[in-house]
DNA sequence: GGGACATATCGATGTCTGTCAATATATCTG
DNA sequence: CAGATATATTGACAGACATCGATATGTCCC
């Protein structure tokens, strides 16, 4: 389940959701819904060049690796954060299309 | 914890977040990232004025009149439905405002 | 006031998930 | 190949939460 599943769902205050629709919608929304990952994402978004290294990332939010490495792998899985291995090294990026493809749906468009 | 407390809060992308912050904006999330509350978001956001009867939204998810309440109050609590009691009936509406303000928060601006 | 109806609250229950310690996998170096 | 280092996976556990039935609260009408 991607962000880029999203793409063909209609806005939030467009139509009435059907119900595939909403735990599509809802499934994304539980992956940022929490304070860790959305550390990490702005971590990682605050990093020049938008990417770090999961070494890098463990100390500043106070958790395992293993838990680190947990948050990571659900944020790539959705599509928010890419992965690049190098050597020992695993580097996440973010891929800013995912938050503002999931913007897009939330936004009523009357702002 | 109302959505318009996140008003202070920089944008996800724009610098690292604190731990309140983080915990702040995952709260309202959460609120957000679930099947039946987008339903109901999308149910009322669909209704002319943006508003609906309470009735008139156990039917359309399928829940029972309990659980829809509790919805609602969870919606309403967080700054995205208003509550109007008109007699016997309560219609909730639609906070446009606190959708685009998420959604301002979740963008990178990059697109 | 009494009955009917709409909504909210309460208590209980099963499921989901964030977290960790332990361990596995993978890569580099000597 | 052996040891060291970086990341991922596994298994276990505690806390959070969606859901329901039962019941309470509040409002209208006769």
């Amino acid at each position: 389940m991607a962000v880029a599943d999203l793409e063909t769902c209609p806005t939030l205050v467009e139509a009435p959701l059907a119900e595939a629709e909403a735990e599509a919608l809802a499934a994304t929304l539980r992956v940022i819904a929490d304070p860790a990952r959305l550390r990490l994402i702005s971590f990682i978004a605050a990093q020049p060049g938008s990417e770090a290294c999961v070494c890098n990332l463990t100390a500043p939010v106070g958790l395992s690796q293993p838990t680190v490495s947990h948050h990571l792998k659900l944020l790539h899985d959705s599509g928010i954060l890419d992965r690049e291995q190098r050597g020992r090294w695993v580097h996440y990026s973010l891929r800013p299309e995912a938050l503002d493809l999931l913007a897009s749906v939330l936004s009523t468009g009357s702002a």
